[in-house]
DNA sequence: AAGGATGTCTACACATATGATAGACTTATA
DNA sequence: TATAAGTCTATCATATGTGTAGACATCCTT
């Protein structure tokens, strides 16, 4: 389940993909553009920070930017950033895998087997998709250019 | 994120799908095997009977049993009776659709767009598998041949 | 009918996570 | 130095998750 600050982190992180090159955007004006506290999104993009995602500016013509180029951050680079691994179980996770602690046999736990499926539909989809494309997403080119007529 | 009361919901309807034709599994039973709290398989059970996954009896020689054959039960089925919808994001959502609160275009919502993947490729694996195959997988049948030389 | 077995319902308690906010502090520029 | 803007620390409220207790209802056997 994505969490609100995992959904708001996305939509930031949309936000700065639509910058153009070099500008920066402050967070008041990213929070009011996508319906977020500010406050909340200041601690949502400080995590971003720490996480190497985004570059930040402190005092007169601050803000926030992208670290990367938007088509080299996989949408679930973000995720794990913000809500944690993907696996449904954290015996199914890849990057912070945990056993139960009832565990008897993990070959043979037919729930975790199928967790680590799920994982892995999930991360092929979050992680095969870019910044880059989830900025095209919210604005396609045929609607914009047919907006405008 | 898999509840630790579905994980339960999961082992417990496994363990019934072991079970021989018409007979019963007491809670406390399947509790043991499963390393479950007894009260709380008690209701975990109860709302898997309210939707129709499984039968009881009460009484002497009463339990539990699957309402229909393993094979016949989904076990994306079993998450949502348990844990709510498969989505990540309400909006999301093909059985439990809701909009954000602060939706402003569901078409352009990129966060959504992707959630909805991710929700299909969840769906494709969970609406996918039956009970029959998850207790194949918990007691494979080779394994258990090798074991018994 | 009573007793025992077993599921079902209602309620409660506690822990944790999430979402949000406030205030102070730090940093950078003019 | 003053102002702007990010960063840190702390707190609070709410929701959810997890689990437990006790009473009640139902079923079968004696």
């Amino acid at each position: 389940m994505l969490t609100n600050k995992g959904k708001y982190g996305l939509k930031a992180m949309v936000h700065l993909a639509g910058l153009e090159q070099g500008a920066l955007a402050q967070v008041a004006d990213i929070a009011e553009a996508n319906s977020i506290s500010k406050k909340f999104l200041d601690h949502i993009l400080t995590e971003l920070r720490h996480a190497g995602l985004v570059y930040s500016k402190k005092g007169r013509g601050g803000g926030y930017a992208l670290a990367r180029p938007a088509h080299e951050i996989q949408v679930g680079k973000i995720v794990r950033v913000l809500d944690g691994p993907l696996a449904p179980l954290p015996c199914a996770s890849v990057t912070a895998f945990r056993p139960c602690d009832d565990c008897r046999d993990l070959k043979t736990c037919a729930v975790r087997l199928i967790m680590i499926d799920a994982r892995n539909a999930i991360a092929n989809v979050l992680d095969n998709r870019t910044l880059a494309e989830l900025w095209t997403l919210t604005n396609p080119p045929e609607h914009a250019a047919m907006y405008h007529i």
